[in-house]
DNA sequence: GTTGGAGTTGAACGAGCGTTCGAAGCCCCA
DNA sequence: TGGGGCTTCGAACGCTCGTTCAACTCCAAC
């Protein structure tokens, strides 16, 4: 605790405001609390934080940057396009587990940022976007006519791997790498693998 | 506005809360600004209502039971595991569109309440999760063996149906009977309908 | 041994919060 | 005309919030 540089104990502050901000939520959780959780003093904290909004902005901004890096780390030089998107479902995925408080944060705090901070995020958020939709397409082309909307399936498929911070637990009995697979082939193929064409899949509204 | 019943004006406070609720979220937004966008003083907040928990129990229970409601309603007489699912679905996007202040309040604001407030939403919680889940089983039955595990299939559909909270506009140019057609088909077919036993569906993790 | 800057603190500030309460307004029925 | 119960309100209470700041410690450099 002692001999930390100032970026490391930085690095510990984020941390465990991430802990508290996924436990409590970011409005409720008070800088008085953040304090106590990393140990030190109220005013202590703002020596290395200008303010509880570039908190939040820290976090999720150092977060969705190792996300984004990771993506397209592990996308360079793969052509499959099948594969590519089971590369980037496999980055998310892991990256959301290894990272829970902070992906919680990053998911559901996403409009408690204002003015450039919000800004920034959302930048990225467009990024990452655009990388998965060009994925999308990529399928397409080899595989077939899609059975969706590419833009509604691209946020569906955001939609399956980012709720996980509702549900999921790193350490019980699903591990990342199944439910890796499993939102993979699900996306891909479908629950049960039903044709598209089949029965009632054109009827109108229901009840 | 004079002439209203007790329980009438009731519920346009909860709706004028809800959409105040989902535009600066549950924390942010203070009964002053509640009491400003429903018309009432501060105080008149009150009669009708005990605390700003309640105001926010009321606007989730109310709405999930008309979601369970409506599910139980369009399933009914219903056999065919597949459309029973489509149904299943069908409600809860025409819903979510119709509602989307209050559901985007009830998807966001999952644990802001506690104790029995939050003990009776995770009832109807559970209450509706085990109905999909036993849809699933039944399709299963007839469609041949799931590409995925029943509980992370179901979450996965909850998160693509919730998450659209985050980026879905019902006045837009995908209309809801689209967007449930498209969710129904992803779910149940996939992007692109790829054979699960496919290629590298296998392998272990990427990067 | 003094200086100076980095790190840390207790105490306070003004503002806004959720909630309460006594009093006033309103309207129907006698 | 007057009483009584709903309904509404202004004003206040106690509390917590994010933020600031002068003062302190510590330690390396001279």
């Amino acid at each position: 605790m002692a001999n930390q540089t100032r970026d490391q104990k930085l690095e510990g502050l984020l941390s465990s405001a991430a802990r508290e901000f996924a436990l409590r939520g970011y409005d409720r959780t008070s800088m008085r609390d953040l304090a106590r959780a990393s140990g030190v003093s109220l005013a202590g904290v703002y020596y290395y934080v200008q303010s509880k909004e570039e908190l939040l902005f820290l976090i999720q901004s150092r977060n969705f940057e190792a996300v984004i890096a990771g993506m397209r780390d592990t996308l360079r030089g793969v052509t499959d396009p099948v594969e590519r998107l089971q590369r980037f479902i496999d980055n998310h995925l892991d990256y959301f587990a290894t990272h829970m408080a902070e992906m919680k944060v990053l998911s559901r705090e996403a409009d408690a940022l204002e003015g450039e901070f919000l800004q920034r995020v959302n930048d990225m958020k467009r990024q990452y976007t655009r990388a998965l939709m060009d994925v999308l397409a990529d399928i397409e082309k080899t595989h077939g006519p899609a059975h969706a909307n590419r833009r509604v399936a691209a946020y569906s498929l955001f939609g399956m791997m980012n709720w996980i911070y509702t549900w999921y637990d790193p350490l019980g009995d699903v591990g990342v790498e199944l439910l890796s697979q499993n939102i993979c082939r699900l996306f891909l193929g479908g629950y049960v693998g039903l044709p598209v064409s089949e029965t009632a899949l054109s009827r109108g509204g229901a009840g």
